[in-house]
RNA sequence: GGAGAGAUGCCGGAGCGGUCGAACGGGGCGGUCUCGAAAACCGUUGUUCUGCUAUCGCGGGACCGAGGGUUCGAAUCCCUCUCUCUCCGCCA
């Protein structure tokens, strides 16, 4: 969320700014600015009254030392009235901050000065594209119907054991997860990225640091006996392990890389983008995350924008990156670039990752910061995220464009980890 | 799941209900000494809200797992919750 003294410094700078990602933040900000007067003026006059409670105790302490009981109990009766006052005053404060942390927490992060203004999908900008588009002949089959004539995926099974979206992977298509996973893994700790396997389930407090809570948790399978959520994404668990701490400006960068099973609902999706692999609610998924400087993080963006690129482009697939418009970015993000796969059987284009930068949007949840060198005020940092990758669409594109007559070819890099070249047609 | 013990600052570890934001030790930082370093010695060392101040600062409130309560006054007493540890049971 945005600080309170964001908002009091430049209202009109972030209504302007927010009115990029088509929201109108007018009376939530004005409302914000009265109850912070509001709460300063509780608190001063709480503060006072604390004080003068406070002084008096002191000399009722001194009082009895001294064996001056009656003087001490004359002071005692003092108080009473103050401690009334402040029992009020309190309530009025707690009341005050609790209903300011709920307008706070409503208002999304500002999109970075680049974002393209736009509503939907289709007007994000994009930035490049490469990889050859795969030529197939009419009667090329899509992944699902691949994945069952050479019986390495099995939708059918998936539903049996648990429901639509749960995916059995089998054979070769086992083995190809584990070797996309593994490379995944292996280019990116190449990358300098420090490699954890996190819980899969979170408590609220991380939910919360990371911005899935509380106006997502119906995207999130909620495990009621402990009060756990399935993580949707490795983001959650890895940034927040550095939720309530303060790094030293020399930390930086901090880049961590996981592997980890993705849980979502996905309540309402329907018809073809739930189809085959195009959307499960069970998925692989490689994140990588890292914390930086403010003064740096869109280079580090960049950064991760190319690594994510390098990884692509050496599965031969062909892609495209977009820069979001400030109507399809996320509530968290501020610059959010998205990564698309064609899939030529389906001749659709398929999001295999989204790289964002959030600025202290999530550090301020987290309460996480750095200490300048020599400095005082821990200041808040910047956290970054992105799939490097998702492995479900990547297979559907790899297993869509590579088919040939008998098959699916398995792009070289893969080979020194599957131990295969062709999946070959079984059935 | 049963029984017990505990939760204090960066770490260890004290703390009769009254100048306790917290002894002491370690660590960190600054300094003295040194060609340099070590040792020794001296000093310093949390977070947060808020008022005043151009700034350096200065003042006030809060924070000793979390939330309530008792009291003029709570790290210290009471209640609830969470977590950790030990033993037993179960178990990959």
């Amino acid at each position: 969320m945005l600080t309170i003294s964001q908002i009091r410094e430049n209202p009109d700078e972030i209504l302007q700014r927010l009115s990029i990602k088509n929201f109108d933040a007018k009376d939530l900000v004005s409302e914000i600015l009265d109850l912070d007067i509001n709460r300063r003026l509780t608190k001063s006059e709480l503060d006072n009254k604390q004080a003068m409670v406070n002084a008096t105790s002191k000399t009722i302490g001194g009082l009895i030392k001294s064996n001056l009981h009656r003087e001490a109990e004359s002071a005692q009766k003092q108080t009473s009235a103050l401690k009334e006052e402040i029992k009020i005053l309190s309530r009025q404060l707690a009341e005050i901050e609790e209903k300011l942390e709920q307008l706070l927490i409503r208002i999304p992060n500002l999109p970075a000065p680049q974002v393209p203004p736009g509503k939907t999908s289709a007007d994000n900008v994009e930035v490049r594209s490469g990889g050859m588009m795969p030529v197939l002949p009419e009667n090329a089959l899509p992944h699902w119907d691949l994945a069952r004539i050479c019986d390495i995926i099995d939708f059918e099974l998936g539903n049996k054991l648990t429901g639509s979206g749960f995916p059995v992977y089998k054979g070769m298509g086992s083995k190809l997860q584990r070797a996309l996973i593994n490379f995944f893994l292996d280019e990116n700790i190449k990358a300098g990225y420090i490699e954890v396997i996190p819980p899969l389930m979170v408590n609220e407090d991380s939910g919360f640091g990371t911005g899935q809570l509380p106006d997502k948790d119906g995207q999130m399978y909620h495990v009621a006996s402990d009060n756990f959520y399935l993580i949707p994404t490795a983001e959650v668990p890895v940034t927040n392990i550095y939720r309530d701490v303060i790094l030293n400006a020399g930390d930086f960068p901090v880049k961590n890389t996981a592997y980890t099973p993705c849980f979502r609902r996905e309540a309402g999706s329907y018809g073809k983008d739930v189809r085959g692999l195009n959307r499960l609610h069970q998925f692989d998924k490689v994140e990588i995350v890292q914390i930086q400087h403010p003064g740096r993080s869109y280079e580090t963006l960049e950064e991760m924008v190319n690594h994510v690129e390098m990884l692509i482009q050496r599965l031969q697939l062909p892609y495209r990156i977009m820069k979001l418009c400030g109507g399809d970015m996320s509530f968290t993000a501020a610059l959010t670039y998205d990564f698309e796969v064609f899939a030529g059987a389906q001749k659709r284009w398929l999001e295999v990752s989204s790289v964002s930068n959030f600025e202290s949007f999530q550090a301020n949840r987290l309460k996480l910061r750095y200490r300048e060198e020599g400095g005082k005020k821990p200041l808040l940092a910047h956290t970054l995220n992105g799939s490097s990758l998702a492995l479900p669409r990547i297979v559907a594109a790899l297993m869509e464009n590579n088919q040939i007559k008998d098959g699916i070819r398995i792009p070289p890099v893969l080979l020194p980890y599957t131990g295969f070249d062709i999946i070959p047609v079984s059935v």
